[in-house]
DNA sequence: GCGTTATTACGACAAGCGTCGTAGTATGAC
DNA sequence: GTCATACTACGACGCTTGTCGTAATAACGC
């Protein structure tokens, strides 16, 4: 029951997931899978799409009677800068101990992805290991 | 170079956190700590902790010539919502190929937080044997 | 009391994003 | 060609947050 930010739905971030996900969309297909589950009217969408285009993440090409959506940049490029800043901001001052926080969220996801943290972890100390 | 969200600089969030550190602070107080560094007015910090304070997060009491706040919920409680939201959002659809990124960013931050990283999965491992 | 100074109250503006609505344009059916 | 239908363009509004500025108010020295 925290009040905080929980920008709305990010609605556009997901957009941009779906057509890194799908590699291509039209409008009208990530209407189909994001807006109206969300119940948004179609031109809610199509603004979002606009929008990422505008900010050139995306670019598009006439096919048929509607534009099909393409990234511009890399889904992996994109996640890691998000992940740093969001670790950044959520480990802040006093890292270690957040650091507990941030397992128990991820554990509250899902249970199961802790083994999958574990792995990842002891991946990334073995390489790093003469840093 | 992601042109993306990062909400600015979320100076909100920072004060109310400069508010558990300290346990209770004037605006003055915030303002050199927070403000000043930031090239911010004072009325710039002033107008955040009063929207703070509509918010419920915070309370005050008057002391001498001004108000001292203290915060009105507990960091943990904030922080624990926050962590899951953020961790939710950042994991999303895909989380197993996700968490090598979340622990990539974990380690840019501070390498040696990889260590308490894996002391904290293992630890709530043990916790959740049995679940 | 009076004036100076610190502090607060709050209105204002910009920008980003979610959200629609309306108008224009291109397509396909006949 | 004419219509109905799909799609796009884009303006508009509400909210939130960062950011100031100005006006009001409280406090303190004298």
């Amino acid at each position: 029951m925290i009040p905080f930010r929980l920008p709305a739905d990010e609605l556009e971030y997901a957009v941009l997931v779906e057509i890194w996900r799908r590699g291509s969309a039209s409008v009208r297909q990530l209407h189909e899978s994001l807006g109206v589950p969300a119940n948004l009217v179609y031109t809610t969408t199509a603004k979002v799409v606009d929008r990422l285009r505008e900010k050139g993440l995306i670019r598009r090409q006439r096919q048929g009677q509607a534009f099909v959506y393409r990234p511009r940049i890399a889904a992996e490029e994109v996640e890691r800068a998000r992940a740093r800043s969001t670790v950044t901001r959520l480990l802040g001052s006093t890292p270690r101990a957040a650091v507990a926080t941030l397992v128990e969220a991820v554990e509250s996801l899902d249970p199961g992805l802790l083994e999958e943290l574990e792995r990842a972890v002891a991946e990334r100390r073995r390489t790093t290991r003469g840093t």
